[in-house]
DNA sequence: AAATGTCACAACCGCCGCCAA
DNA sequence: GTTGGCGGCGGTTGTGACATT
């Protein structure tokens, strides 16, 4: 047999919470702690259910609770978890004392998620909408130079992250960790080189050891290789841009790419869009503090791309003279810029 | 000034996993 | 092993405040 009904629901009170049941809760709580919701209406003498106690005490009387607008650096914190962590709101609010997930929740549906819409970016998949492009803007591109328009690619039927470049990356990251000095010194045209292709081909050059496979290697590559199959299945969904384009349309500014050392981030920790088991050992693990985003940089092709890390604290910004909602906008504008390195030859591989 | 629309957020609903009975 | 309540969670709704027409 089960256990008998935590409360009778006939007869018990719902709806907004009068000053006086609240402090009825309150100094009952602080008297002898919640214990089991089910027993506390009944000796707190309030004719609520046990959940409903529970909920207005942890998402509106508990003291800890810090009241008042999100600040720019909670917002983007927000952002930032929710790519990786979706509508875990519990999750996210784990990492922003004094927030609740109710509370984060609330701000991203009314404030949040409709200024991504806004910006063109998808709140979901937190990659740009196909649907914001400019047509007007891509139209008139494509009759100043009518042998550069792509049906196929506008249609975002061709995947953003070429394979091969993304492989290239896997590579290079993998030769990265074997050998730091390595790209230090590595010259534009040596990534045509089987080497960057393939870190277990012949190693004469460049002075490489062939690879070991250590039980940390197999890792690595088991995560790369997640990782990539993550960005293909995913791939569909995001849109293409053509790097010979981009200067004549809207992606300028909001063209999506990985950065090198980002995606660097993104392989070794090994983060998986699809596999949201991982996140949670993986933020436990990591350094990521949601003020410390210097060591939390998952801006990806399946995530929010990076933001600074020092939005508001530097006098330099331009930030100065605009409002929060400015600001937020105008962050949220550029959160698509990325940079590409130079010795990176990207005609080849798209 | 009244009607209507929009926004913000507290609270509820329903589902799920865990675990006591 | 089964049942069903508890606690937690994410989604949705209700409602008051404010803005716009």
């Amino acid at each position: 047999m089960g256990r008998a009904p935590c409360c009778d629901k006939n007869g018990l009170k719902k709806g907004p919470w009068t000053t006086e049941e609240d402090q009825k809760l309150m100094d009952y709580i602080q008297k002898h702690g919640h214990g089991s919701w089910r027993t506390l209406p009944k000796n707190a003498g309030l004719s609520r259910c046990g959940k409903s106690c529970r909920l207005r005490w942890t998402n509106y009387l508990r003291p800890d609770i810090k009241r008042g607008r999100f600040s720019f650096e909670e917002e983007e914190t927000i952002i930032q978890l929710h790519s990786i962590l979706g509508n875990k709101w519990s999750a996210i609010a784990a990492r922003l004392p004094g927030r609740t997930d109710n509370e984060i929740k609330n701000y991203w549906n009314t404030h949040i998620r409709k200024r991504l819409l806004r910006t063109g970016i998808d709140p979901v998949t937190h990659s740009p909408r196909l649907d914001f492009l400019d047509l007007s803007s891509i139209l008139s591109s494509s009759l100043c130079h009518p042998s550069q328009l792509d049906v196929p690619r506008l249609l975002g039927i061709e995947p953003l992250v070429n394979n091969e470049l993304l492989r290239l990356a896997t590579n290079l990251l993998f030769l990265q960790r074997e050998n730091p000095n390595l790209l230090h010194n590595v010259q534009p045209n040596q990534f045509s080189n089987p080497q960057f292709q393939n870190p277990f081909a012949s190693s004469q050059t460049h002075n490489l050891q062939t690879p070991t496979l250590t039980p940390s290697h197999i890792q690595f590559l088991n995560e790369a290789q997640l990782m990539q199959a993550n960005v293909e299945q995913n791939s569909s969904n995001f849109p293409n841009f053509d790097c010979q384009n981009i200067q004549t349309n809207t992606w300028q500014d909001n063209a999506m790419a990985s950065k090198l050392d980002d995606f660097a981030q993104l392989v070794t920790y090994g983060y998986s869009n699809s596999d949201l088991s991982m996140v949670d050992p993986l933020l436990e693990n990591s350094n990521f503090h949601p003020n410390m985003n210097q060591n939390f940089s998952f801006t990806s092709v399946t995530s929010t791309p990076t933001s600074s890390p020092t939005p508001l604290n530097s006098s330099s910004t331009n930030y100065n003279n605009s409002s929060t909602e400015e600001r937020r906008d105008s962050h949220c504008s550029n959160l698509w810029d990325f940079e590409i390195p130079d010795f990176l030859d990207l005609n080849d591989f798209m």
